[in-house]
DNA sequence: GCCGTTTTCGGCCCGACTGTTTTCAGTCG
């Protein structure tokens, strides 16, 4: 989750705090996956799993909960890791066995976690038996044959991880959000239309809306009279480039791209950012390509009981289990079962004695909790938000009124002023923000400020038309301006003085991730404090499967635009809507929320076609627990006015 | 490593599938 490579993150100079709370979840995520390859005992490795995901919930003061000691009462953190981090925290030292946990472990060994079908306890048994500590030396190993004559190995074996190897260096194993749901909505449609299939659901990470899709789950409800012929149907679609194992009740297969009825042609990013990360490779990674599906077959009165288990998240179903067991119930993809009843009976049979459930939302209501939308089924709050009732009511794209951040011809978009505003009128938005490249980004044609300034005018006629004619539309004139050394703003004040708003954004992204968190959250607090800063545009700078965005304390960030805001200027971080992008991750969203800094939902559009993406940036929200009244672009033309003056 | 008004020890979610076995371990979600 958090960025950069896989190391104990350094102390900073001026603690304590020495470390922020990225940096702990990070540590802590590293140790779970150090210990998982040592062997160590899988419950142990999941309370690390656990407070590190802990951590990037919590809405509190990371550094206060841990110097007053109230980090002990937070659930699963025990004596062990309370000390643990304490003392991280106040003398800069992670516990020297975690330091040594690194040491004895192959960095290898780490990426080969990446290999479907390979686990901890496999890598260990080759690395041991073997010798094997890289990739390449697996690789290796499993040409020569040196694999598949050991013990619990076979030539199947060996071959799974030789496809795995290819796989993983393609891929690495996951797919970009729009990219899964295109894949997921076709196959999901094609099964709808079969013959004897009551309903047809797209489930797993895709359903959650996650940033990137593993594989695709979809949950297919038929009569057991239909089954056969309808799993028969599945294999015989267009589009399966492999079927992996067809078991009584799942079918693995592999989807490429004649799964699409029309021509496949992916997203559009700028020309630019797409160099700086490969460029034909990383275009080819996409557009060509395969993505692995599950299908699940089960009859009608089971399947809401199974799209629940396959929508997940994991975490998110054993607390669930653990609510049932609490209530002498047992809950699985066939049912929730009442334990007294059900005996010794299994699966499909003790289903039998299930409670009922037509709907997801029965079983949550069975457990005494309200329905909670797949987006938010993370384990981060929500079961606890669901039984007090106090689940948030997401934004929906039928909130959004306008979005800020968008580019036109005048610097690297593709298209005009005035066709940028007919389409967000036709798509029902009242409000439109341009705000195009500033002078220094010279490879997106940056705009001087003269050309700046001129657009300005232009939209003030605009404006002004618009209101002579009733029409509820209206643009606002913003720039993106690039963040120079020193957190400053790339054009004078009295330029910055005429616009209605700053989108302040890094694009030197060499020079920022070459520097450390320290010296990279201080520039943007400057650009924060500067008077003219309204957005902070895509706060990290990451590209999903890209590349990895500059370290940066984004909570400290947060901190910081929450005591503007609370002195009433306004400063708002952008969500960027790009699926390139999704920067804020959403997992930061609901700290925004809590910390009252408004988010804005930005397509950061370079085409009429690109402001579509605002669907993205709204899943993403929805994921991060933001309400309309959390974000900017749910404001009237209007109240957004009245914002940006104050 | 965490947790606990039936507990400070002995649990910790649950089942399918695969490939390897001949009753099961590893992986996955």
């Amino acid at each position: 989750m958090a960025g950069g490579s896989f190391t104990l993150p350094k102390p900073r100079p001026n603690g304590p705090p020495y470390f922020s709370r990225n940096q702990v979840a990070n540590a802590l995520h590293q140790v779970a996956v150090l210990l998982e390859l040592q062997g160590a005992n899988v419950f142990r490795v999941r309370s690390y799993q656990n407070a590190s995901r802990m951590l990037g919930s919590i809405t509190e003061d990371f550094g206060e909960l841990v110097l007053s000691g109230a980090i002990f009462d937070m659930k699963g953190i025990g004596k062990g890791l309370g000390s643990a981090l304490t003392q991280a925290m106040t003398e800069g030292q992670w516990p020297q066995d975690w330091h040594d946990l690194h040491d004895n472990t192959p960095p290898g060994l780490i990426e080969m976690l990446g290999i479907p079908g390979l686990g901890p306890k496999r890598i260990k048994l080759m690395a041991e038996e073997l010798g094997v500590t890289t990739v390449a030396e697996l690789k290796e190993a499993a040409t020569d044959n040196r694999i598949a004559p050991m013990k619990g190995f076979g030539k199947k074996s060996q071959q799974r991880i030789l496809d795995g190897i290819e796989l993983l260096s393609r891929f690495r194993a996951r797919r970009r959000l729009d990219i899964g749901l295109r894949y997921g909505e076709a196959f999901q449609r094609k099964i709808a239309a079969i013959d004897g299939v009551h309903r047809a659901t797209l489930a797993g990470s895709a359903r959650r809306r996650k940033e990137t899709i593993g594989d695709l789950d979809v949950v297919v409800s038929v009569d057991d009279a239909n089954h056969e012929a309808v799993a028969a149907a599945i294999l015989n679609l267009n589009g399966i480039a492999d079927v992996k194992g067809a078991g009584d009740s799942k079918i693995s297969l592999i989807l490429d791209t004649t799964i699409f009825d029309e021509s496949f042609a992916v997203g559009h990013i700028d020309p630019n950012v797409l160099d700086a990360i490969g460029g034909d490779d990383y275009e080819q990674m996409e557009a060509g390509g395969t993505i692995d599906a599950q299908v699940r077959l089960v009859p009608p009165h089971v399947e809401p009981f199974t799209l629940a288990y396959f929508t997940g998240s994991k975490e998110h179903n054993i607390v669930m289990r653990q609510r049932a067991i609490d209530r002498g119930l047992k809950l699985n993809e066939f049912g929730l079962i009442p334990e007294a009843e059900a005996g010794e009976l299994k699966g499909m049979a003790a289903a039998a004695f299930s409670l009922k459930a037509s709907e997801e939302a029965d079983i949550y209501a069975h457990l005494d909790l309200a329905y909670v939308p797949p987006e938010l089924r993370e384990d981060t709050g929500e079961i606890d938000a669901a039984a007090a009732h106090a689940l948030p009511d997401l934004i929906e794209v039928a909130n959004v009124k306008g979005s800020l951040h968008n580019h036109t011809t005048l610097s690297d978009g593709e298209a005009s002023l005035e066709q940028m505003a007919d389409t967000a009128r036709k798509m029902g938005w009242s409000w439109l923000g341009i705000a195009d490249h500033s002078p220094t980004l010279k490879i997106a044609n940056g705009a001087s400020a003269d050309d700046l300034l001129a657009q300005g005018r232009t939209i003030a006629t605009y404006n002004q038309q618009w209101a002579d004619e009733g029409v509820d539309f209206r643009l606002f004139h913003g720039v993106e301006s690039d963040i120079l050394p020193g957190g400053r703003l790339d054009h004078p004040d009295d330029v910055l003085a005429e616009l209605d708003y700053v989108v302040a954004s890094v694009h030197a992204m060499t020079k920022w991730r070459g520097r450390d968190e320290v010296e990279n959250t201080e520039e943007l607090l400057k650009v924060i404090d500067h008077p003219a800063t309204t957005v902070l545009g895509h706060p990290t700078g990451r590209i999903l499967q890209g590349r990895e965005g500059y370290e940066v304390d984004l909570f400290a960030v947060l901190e910081h635009m929450a005591d503007h805001n609370e002195a009433g200027r306004l400063k708002a971080i952008e969500l960027n809507a790009s699926p390139y992008r999704l920067d804020l991750d959403w997992r930061l969203c609901k700290h925004a929320k809590g910390l009252g800094v408004p988010v804005a939902i930005n397509p950061d559009a370079h085409s009429i076609r690109g402001l579509s993406d605002i669907a993205y940036g709204v899943m993403a929200a929805r994921k991060g627990w933001i309400e309309p009244a959390d974000t900017l672009n749910a404001l009237t033309g209007h109240e957004l006015a009245a914002r940006l003056v104050a």
